[in-house]
DNA sequence: ATAGGGTTAG
């Protein structure tokens, strides 16, 4: 408003030349001095020069005077084109990119001007922070009309743009059409398939672009090196390292914080270390990749040691320190950690900064401190989309699938979902086994164009799998143009869950066949399609080939997958011989998986051994003396079987109550065992009448003998026809087409009696049943299960 | 015009 009286302002002093006050405009530091420099504008009468108007509106910009320059903008008589575009670009700088499009747009009805390649650049860049892409897709069109296609301004803002709302595909063909690219161009490319996790393809342009002879500057470099640290490249780290050395750009700024996130995201902290000692007077940025970078590798120690440092020499500290210094990637055992730093942050008022506190909320969960969590959460006092995902995460790996879904949809209401919201809500719908939801998320999946976006790509492939669609998965696995390690674990570990063994090799030896380094987990996923196939020399060899080929340490999952293997082959004493092999004590898992063998193998004196050990090492979880019990009634030895049941009792354990569900319609409608309650009861109990005299008539008979353990013998036969999995598939043949699919999903294992139960169903109603139970899928068909009764 | 560190994810 000082901009209505400016006499009182300035003394009236000699007449100035227009250079004279261009250069004050220049030397202006401070709003109040620009203030006082137009006040001589006015008095010398250069009020309405273009050349003085324009510096002078360019400076308000610099100044962040947005709404003094929109006021000289609209007092100026006649804007030329130069004057439209440094308000376009000073309104694109300055966060309203709305502002600027609607002067562009104003700017075309002048029919006297003529937008250059500036105008198109600046309102480019301007779209790209629109909420639609439908305004610079215009933009691009207008562009080409006016013969700029092939500026190099242009192009590099058109590229941008696409990048920016995840048009990998547009991008890439707008800079493959263009007739001249430099070095810039080039860079925008590169930073694009960065920013959309085309880490691959973006090594890829950088290694065309050195093969062309395009000259590299320190950017180039400095951008694809955090793609090298993604990926874990470190030998293609350190090719382009070599050649930023070659050109003399190794120890630029950027560059030398790109190769310590490098190294220390590889693994390599000695050597991010060093190259951070080389640096004499390390900026913060600088500090921020070493503390983050020792925090990544474990070393907490040298983390807050070098956090200290940074205190100490008075530098500020920012929230991006404080987030490096947080252990999120090793959590465990740093709860007093975690609180401290949350202290400190109160303390210092940096707890406000979202990055931090939603930091902090991550931690906490993954230390299983929900509550925690949740209340730093909900003490935010501004929610970011990263807050809400990681609070929603926290409740999908805690197991409270339904907390995540019910706060995702709250977050709907004031965010649109980006990658992060959308791989974590698929994790989610992958555990519900929620396929109408997560197809749902499919589309809009593919209406965000986020189809490319590896994270997502994969989460998709593993919900599709875990939700019984193994064919959708495999389909979208084969579609996609960059995969990553954990993409082929996924689909291995979704063709183990299905008992596609073989094709879980094949994939596995795909794999290593395209040069990629198996992990722990992919040789978990290929142990356990091994263990659900029957593959027992497959599986031999592929835990040999870990340790002694790969040198990967196996963890108890490992083990227990072997024991596994080789207990259900119904080779009982090599697993008990491989058991004694292992270098760390076995725990639950190991012999749990070992009595489940025995149970199928009816092998009472290591089944004994086994619970033993289990009853001293876990006597709380309940599910050891359900299978010993089973065990006992099995060998007809009822006494024993029932004194079981009565430790069961009298210490009050629990068993988790199986339930079933089932999708119709996108409705999930869950049954328990002799459920009444649901509005069809009748009809099901009727459907079930029916199936239950064509199935006897076909030979079938209750399996009452192993599918109850704590229930008295009478009551058996009526409850095993009421069990929960039945209910849910009566209730599927009601209410679903002929010849349509029924799925249903099991939280405990199906129990023996409906698994022969749905062969005969299948038979019966010609229809494809799949049942996905605790450990993994049955596909029923023609009275044949897809598990071979072998599970 | 492009640029290094940091939060949320498979």
């Amino acid at each position: 408003m000082f901009y209505r009286d400016v006499s009182s302002l300035c003394a009236p002093g000699p007449t100035s030349s227009r250079n004279f006050l261009l250069s004050l405009i220049t030397r202006a530091s401070t709003l109040p001095h620009l203030s006082q420099t137009h006040a001589q504008i006015i008095l010398n009468g250069f009020q309405n020069d273009l050349a003085t108007v324009t510096k002078l509106t360019q400076k308000l910009f610099d100044l962040r005077a947005i709404p003094q320059a929109r006021h000289l903008f609209f007092t100026f008589p006649k804007p030329d084109i130069f004057l439209f575009n440094v308000l376009i670009r000073g309104f694109s700088n300055n966060a309203s990119p709305s502002s600027s499009i609607s002067l562009y747009n104003n700017m075309r009805n002048h029919t006297d001007l003529k937008p250059d390649n500036f105008t198109y650049s600046f309102a480019i860049m301007a779209a790209s922070g629109l909420p639609d892409e439908k305004c610079g897709m215009l933009l691009h069109a207008q562009s080409i009309v006016d013969g700029l296609g092939s500026n190099l301004f242009v192009g590099s803002a058109v590229v941008d743009l696409y990048f920016k709302f995840s048009r990998v595909e547009f991008a890439r063909k707008v800079f493959d059409r263009m007739p001249e690219r430099d070095t810039v161009l080039w860079n925008t490319v590169i930073t694009g398939l960065v920013k959309n996790c085309c880490y691959g393809d973006s090594i890829e342009v950088f290694g065309d672009m050195v093969a062309e002879g395009v000259p590299l500057d320190s950017t180039t470099v400095a951008t694809v090196l955090p793609a090298a640290a993604e990926m874990q490249e470190l030998r293609v780290g350190m090719g382009i390292q070599s050649l930023a050395l070659k050109l003399g750009f190794h120890f630029d700024a950027y560059v030398m914080t790109g190769l310590i996130s490098l190294y220390s995201k590889c693994g390599k902290i000695n050597t991010a270390r060093s190259l951070f000692r080389c640096i004499s007077q390390p900026d913060l940025i600088a500090y921020n990749a070493m503390i983050s970078g020792f925090t990544c590798n474990s070393e907490t120690e040298s983390s807050v040691r070098l956090f200290r440092e940074v205190l100490a020499s008075c530098k500020r500290v920012v929230s991006s320190t404080i987030v490096g210094l947080i252990p999120v990637s090793s959590p465990y055992g740093h709860l007093y950690l975690t609180c401290c730093i949350q202290g400190f942050c109160v303390k210092s008022g940096i707890i406000s900064y979202p990055s931090v506190s939603t930091a902090l909320t991550t931690v906490y969960n993954r230390l299983n401190e929900v509550e925690l969590a949740r209340q730093l959460f909900d003490e935010s006092p501004e929610k970011t989309l990263a807050a809400w995902n990681a609070m929603i995460s926290g409740y999908t790996h805690n197991g409270l699938t339904d907390l995540a879904i019910s706060l995702f949809q709250e977050m709907m209401t004031e965010f649109t979902p980006n990658p992060v919201t959308i791989t974590t809500i698929l994790s989610a719908c992958a555990q519900l086994g929620a396929l109408s939801f997560g197809k749902w998320i499919h589309h809009l999946v593919k209406s965000k164009n986020l189809e490319l976006n590896i994270y997502v790509s994969t989460a998709l492939i593993d919900m599709y799998a875990k939700c019984g669609n193994i064919l959708e998965a495999r389909q979208l696995f084969d579609s996609m143009s960059e995969k990553n390690v954990v993409t082929w674990n996924a689909m291995i570990s979704g063709y183990g869950l299905h008992g596609y063994g073989h094709e879980a090799l094949k994939l596995f030896n795909e794999m290593l066949h395209f040069g990629f380094h198996p992990t722990g987990v992919t040789f978990l996923s290929v142990l356990y399609a091994c263990s659900h196939a029957g593959l027992v020399r497959e599986g031999d060899e592929t835990f040999h080939a870990m340790v002694n080929k790969y040198g990967i340490e196996p963890l108890t999952e490992h083990y227990a997958c072997m024991v596994d293997i080789l207990g259900r082959a119904g080779q009982l004493e090599r697993a008990l011989e491989f058991i004694s092999t292992m270098p760390v004590k076995p725990g639950p898992a190991v012999w749990g998986t070992l009595l489940g063998a025995c149970m199928i193998h009816k092998n009472m004196n290591i089944a004994r051994m086994a619970s033993e050990k289990l009853f001293e090492m876990d006597p709380e979880s309940v599910g050891y003396y359900v299978l010993l019990s089973n065990m006992y009634s099995v060998d007809r030895n009822f006494p024993k079987a029932a004194s079981i049941r009565e430790v069961v009792k009298k210490r009050k354990l629990a068993k988790t109550p199986g339930c079933t569900l089932i999708e119709v319609n996108g409705t999930p409608h869950v049954f328990v065992s002799g459920d009444r309650s649901h509005s069809h009861a009748t009809a099901i109990y009727a459907m079930l009448e029916k199936l239950t005299g064509k199935m006897r008539e076909l030979g079938y008979y209750s399996e009452t003998v192993t599918a109850l353990h704590d229930v008295e013998e009478e009551e058996k036969e009526l409850m095993v026809n009421v069990h929960s999995e039945k209910l849910a598939i009566a209730f599927g043949l009601i209410v679903t087409e002929p010849n349509t699919e029924i799925r249903i999903i099991k939280n405990l294992r199906v129990c023996l009696d409906c698994h022969t139960a749905t062969k005969f169903i299948s038979k019966i109603t010609e229809r494809v049943i799949i049942v996905r139970d605790a450990n993994r899928f049955h596909h029923f068909k023609d009275g044949v299960c897809s598990c071979g009764d072998y599970w």
